[in-house]
DNA sequence: TGTACATCAGTGAACGCGCGTTCACTGATGTAC
DNA sequence: TGTACATCAGTGAACGCGCGTTCACTGATGTAC
């Protein structure tokens, strides 16, 4: 089994980093181990310091990666509606949803690693791929915000961030009682009701 | 050292959930061991399961007090202010201060616990003890809230709630950034600037 | 193109460590007389 | 009120376990001729 090829290689630790995106966000970064990883790409643990220096320095590529996937999702889901403000409803409704409630390992890293990151000591890698991450988001929703004031949509852009991140969290923390989906949908209604304080 | 005064337990006996409400907001309920707990307590680890049945129940509890602890806060500042509007600005001036970002282990256990009670399997103490805290703070928040309809006043407080949560932890996992402080300044000119959406 | 061999990706046992939990023990507290 | 003793809160060693990380080993890959 041992020596394989450099594509495979490749491969696999295309797969680690994949793997570790969505279960740290599925489970937190504490709460999976670099044997659960491991297994889940299909290797035994052991392999795992040929490709990466320790947990941390994974922690922080599999956020980054995260941050990247979901950067992609969004650009796709923009290119595929036809009006700015279209675009808007919808991506607010997709981050509003059940289904991305249900789905922390293929969802919002921003939302599913904040605490973690926020636990986590100054230094550490994963703490300034959260931080570019957030700076990244940010400027997509600025970019979506009404208005030609850059100062204002960028203060819209952190607030509607800040209540898309919390309704999220709250409606995962809640899950199973009706009380879940109505901060979702308070939330939606929320930001699209006033349609953003602009003037 | 052994056989302590009935008072003296139950002293212990708060001194442990008082230490858990604050170790646990502060380092997450995985973060923080048995052990840890005992000794901030002043205590030694062994003597931890003559006052609560596991560390999972101990959880249930601490989040409780964690909760009741906000509550009573709330309850004292709400006494100290003139009106119910100067009550509400002053509120969401605290909860979005720099020193509140600063003091998980003080703050609100809505944002400080909400992944970790996410993660958690359905039946576990401390998801009831959180969903019960959450139904507390947006009868609070809804009592704030203007208006006179309740279903919106509803949905306006589990709004308010999302952005303030998102913003309070959101600015956690930046902190040493300036874009933390902005979140946090963003949040609080979109919940006071339009005074809310009312009519 | 074919052969000989060095490289190195992946394996799995092992390391020291800290976890949640258990338990025999201790000795001051609280009770019975 | 004093004395004798049962109770039980807290101690600290020990349990089985899983963690992150290391390392000697293997054998297919990739290279040199």
């Amino acid at each position: 089994m041992p020596r394989v090829s450099r594509e495979q290689t490749a491969a696999n630790r295309k797969t680690i980093e994949d793997v570790s995106a969505r279960l740290f966000r599925q489970q937190g970064i504490d709460g999976v181990s670099v044997a659960d990883l491991m297994a889940a790409a299909g290797l035994t643990h052991g392999g795992f310091y040929g490709h990466f220096a320790s947990k941390d320095a994974l922690a922080g590529i599999a956020c980054e990666h995260a941050f990247k996937q979901s950067r992609e999702q969004r650009e796709k889901w923009r290119a595929a509606t036809a009006t700015p403000a279209a675009s808007t409803t919808a991506f607010l409704q997709r981050y509003l949803s059940v289904r991305h409630r249900d789905d922390p390992g293929g969802g919002c890293p921003a939302a599913a690693l904040a605490v973690d990151v926020a636990r986590q000591p100054q230094d550490v890698p994963v703490r300034q791929a959260y931080l570019a991450g957030i700076r990244s988001m940010t400027a997509a929703l600025q970019a979506l915000a009404p208005g030609d004031d850059p100062q204002r949509q960028r203060g819209d852009a952190l607030a509607t961030m800040a209540t898309l991140v919390g309704a999220l969290v709250l409606s995962r923390a809640t899950r199973g009682d009706p009380i879940s989906g109505e901060i979702l949908a308070a939330a939606l209604a929320a930001l699209n009701g006033p349609d953003r304080p602009e003037a």
